[in-house]
DNA sequence: CAGAGCATGTAACGTGTTACATGATTGT
DNA sequence: ACAATCATGTAACACGTTACATGCTCTG
């Protein structure tokens, strides 16, 4: 079982004391790349870390009239053993599931226009995905994320670069499998027409 | 939304009725690969098909005594449409989610040796689906597997070609996905030496 | 004073996981 | 007789999605 999440949000909160909107925010910059999440579940979830003790929070007033208020929450010691255990901990990965894949196997239910749509649309969405990895890892490379600003802030100085080039070899590696979702949609299209062609169909 | 399972079980019964257990076995051979399921979920999908006029079933007798039953499922007119409507459409790609890449980006909060642990379990992991897509490859190449003879039986001559090359297609795509992991974790295993040493970090 | 964005949630639902549960049939 | 495998499910739970819901505060 993953449950990144739960995980990712201790990460986060390591940096620093944090608000749930702020948390989501930085949440949406980062680690949403890799795991996404909508706000209401960190809400929820921001909750269950703090029965389990591994958050406390601080109610704050909001604005000078505090008829509103803000929860800002902070890492505990037991937050920081989960979040190193779980560092520590080598996961099941979890079972493949890929929808485009099941489709383009079955794609001589459709028509070869049909097919191509739906490789179009694949190669589509990873180019757009690609696009936008490789302008993260520049962000990251040049440190010029806050949330990464923050943590080497905190951190000592010799631990810098180890920090900030997991995170850019990370991030580098989607951009390579966006890579790969492109070549192979293309090389999907070229069958395609080969196929259409009615001619050879080579290896 | 994906809801792979639902149509990849119209797709295995398109090729001949079958009863559960049987599309369950076929199943773990074929769709699993990219869609992984319990049998208890196929079971449960299977009845839910049926209630909505997808499928039907016939029961019949096992063994000689009759004790017992099974249930054989064949493909209907609207199931058939709902799998050629599947085809066509084209589906949002599901939000990443990917538990190893979240942890690839805190490693640094654990050891260098506890780095190289998680991306060695990658790579293994990966090389381990690495071969077992190529042999399935082969076997559809060779149109070895008891699945696909029962679909190109069932099908005019001229389609044989693309129903064997889309998957064919599909599961060199996983081995072309599997091998951009297995290089990334090499290219992270490199990275920590070069973190080790305390030396340059090339860009 | 209006609209954008701050800020926090709840509830119902769908899908998938895990564990449990049962018993018949076939081959040795 | 025994084991493997055929054969079919149920129940509780975890996780995530979608839609809904509310109201404050800051900026122009």
């Amino acid at each position: 079982m993953p449950m990144s999440l739960r995980h990712a949000l201790l990460a986060l909160l390591e940096a620093g004391a944090m608000t749930g909107y702020e948390l989501a925010k930085q949440f949406d910059q980062s680690v949403a790349y890799v795991w996404h999440a909508q706000h209401s579940q960190i809400y929820t979830e921001l909750r269950r870390l703090e029965s389990g003790g591994l958050v406390v929070a601080r109610t704050l007033a909001r604005g000078d009239k505090a008829l509103a208020t803000k929860r800002a929450y902070t890492l505990t010691e037991s937050g920081l053993a989960e979040l190193r255990r779980w560092v520590r901990e080598v996961e099941e990965p979890p079972a493949m599931r890929d929808s485009a894949y099941v489709k383009a196997t079955y794609l001589e239910y459709g028509s070869f226009q049909e097919a191509r749509t739906q490789l179009r649309a694949h190669r589509a969405h990873y180019e757009a995905l690609r696009d936008r990895y490789e302008l993260h890892v520049d962000q990251l490379a040049r440190r010029e994320t806050a949330l990464l600003r923050r943590r080497l802030a905190g951190s000592p100085a010799e631990s810098h670069d180890a920090i900030v080039a997991y995170k850019v070899h990370a991030y580098r590696g989607l951009v390579a499998r966006a890579r790969t979702e492109i070549e192979w949609a293309e090389r999907g299209l070229e069958l395609i027409d080969r196929l259409e062609d009615g001619g050879t169909l080579p290896k």
